[in-house]
DNA sequence: TTCTAAACGAGACGGTACGTCTAGTCTTCTT
DNA sequence: AAGAAGACTAGACGTACCGTCTCGTTTAGAA
């Protein structure tokens, strides 16, 4: 997709990649999403701002890559319960989005993620991707000891979830309940299973 | 709420205030809620800034009055069963959110609440005030029907239900599914119910 | 030149003049001309904006009045010669413009004057028109004592001896050299006595 | 003067410079120094409004490189005569003083530097130094002559000539007596010469 | 080697919005 | 009708970012 794999010219320093998105990353946490400006990322990176635009097309994709690359790799759970997959599920959603630059990146990731056409069809694709992974995992082997139907809708289940943890952590308050993702896993399970 | 209901020096026109309101609608829903200014706005209103910020201390405040205050006024549901409460309280909420402003401005509005401290204390108060009265009413009926527990928490649901629509409508599809309320809904009543 | 001396309806009260000149006079020592506002004046006068611009069409006219109207009755100098009645002349000048209001006031108010065709008009006839009375009389009485000739032209010596003391007191220095006025009245009576 | 000579990052481009100061020069001319804005030079400049505040600290810095910047290499009168010297030397100012930009600025630009301690300090030395120049070369081939004393006072001579000038061009008259430079001329000269 | 081309730090560029301020007018109730 | 209060439209203020562009410089692979 990039202009050319050419290795001709100097080749980008990954030094200044790093630097940029540890920068983005605190100032995210610092002042927040809004505050956040391209020029500051760059000046506190010390790098020039062409060098920012050079690999990001703006501030939602930097910060995004930012803020949530790092959590793709927990194993999905099997606890032999629907009820318990989910709570686990939901505590990996929660530890995520509770981190402290992505508690004070997500409303506003989200909001310049949804007013740009290009961006909102990366939402799901993009952003609760590795979650649907799993949650696609965890509901088949549920199927499979005849917890749920075969043909409980994912998506739904997972806007519901990334919903209700966006609204919690996102949005009201700073204190994850330790028992929410419990709590509402249970909720979720008893809901969607057979009978 | 505004500084002082003194009667003293000439009113505020009622005219500008409807004038800005309207404007404000008509720009976010034109634009976007990103693209849309005080200065535009005031504009569009035929109106001086000052008068525009004279009534609301910015844009987070002056977008949502224009755009969710319209429906307050719904009756609460009572159909006989929780799972049928649900829904219509889902269908209203779906309807409130699915207004092309406020479609439009629900992401950057949320953003912008959530980033301001004294906003942020406003959104569950405000923001989600109408429904939630209503739902308390809900499951004060279906307690006494015996369908779910007393302590039922009544929050809970709330922001599970509103995340779920604000996923789909604000971030997801423009096609609000119209079986959505009934889906969730039941998912829900199911998951709360006792046995 | 106001629209009716009718006695109909409230009149005036005499009390706000005075002390929206007052108030005029301390904000332009204070905050200099340029910072001084009506809505300022009004305010510290107690008084509402219209008070002000029912009396005055605006800055200028107001400040005019509040800083040079209190040194008319200053008597005709007659020392006998020209260079004496000329120093005591620059001297009455220097003391109305060295007035912390007045050298506060000087450069923006010749300025707005400037600016206004109306004002502009009016600069030499009301602004400099009680030296100019003061100076013809002096004129006379050196043209009979045989220093000068009749022809002698007023309004040269007068912008000539107001331009100076401007730049003195308006633009250059806070300190009025003391012996300014004797030093410029020599040069200018020696500079048009005849031979 | 400029904040860096730093050859770093890139070059002013010197186009905008010229831009701006031609359309300062217009604006100045068409409607008045008061109603000259920064926002209308850079519009009609083509230019933002940061081009233009990255060059001059303001309004009055700008209108004074764009009035007062041409006139400095005129040649240093030698007509034989202090009065003619003097004349010549008016003349100059005269006409420097009546080109339209300058008339039309001078009030409001002497009065804006008036106001700022910064630029006050800079009135006589960038204002009036090339003036003052060429007057203290005349005065010192005067005094060679014997026509007047050695320490005759170039400030208060310069000050007299220049408010005279000022109040002519800036305040009174459109019309520049083409016989005021000379007239002037012949009294300040007998004024200060010996005997 | 020398050449070519891209990356880089720096910062200028044309725009646009901000939130505050003032101007001069208008509209209320009170004196 | 004057007065105090304050709302009204209009528009300038100086600052901050946006995303692009030009500099001079550096760093590589290709000729």
């Amino acid at each position: 997709m990039s202009s050319s794999p050419s290795s001709r010219g100097r080749p980008r320093d990954p030094r200044s990649h790093e630097a940029i998105v540890d920068a983005a990353t605190e100032l995210v946490t610092e002042v927040g999403y809004a505050a956040t400006s391209i020029g500051a990322v760059a000046a506190r990176a010390g790098v020039g701002k062409d060098t920012v635009y050079r690999r990001w097309r703006g501030k939602p994709e930097l910060v995004f890559e930012a803020v949530f690359t790092t959590t793709d790799h927990a194993p999905t759970p099997d606890t032999g319960t629907l009820a318990g997959d989910l709570t686990a599920l939901l505590r990996g959603l929660i530890d995520e989005f509770h981190a402290p630059a992505a508690a004070a990146a997500l409303p506003g990731l989200l909001a310049d993620f949804a007013a740009d056409p290009v961006l909102k069809a990366r939402i799901r694709s993009d952003f609760l991707a590795p979650s649907k992974e799993r949650l696609q995992i965890v509901f088949e082997r549920a199927a499979e000891r005849g917890e749920i139907a075969t043909e409980t809708p994912v998506d739904l289940v997972l806007d519901t979830l990334a919903g209700a943890v966006f609204f919690h952590i996102g949005l009201v308050g700073e204190h994850p309940d330790p028992q929410l993702a419990g709590r509402l896993a249970a909720v979720i399970a008893k809901g969607i299973e057979i009978r």
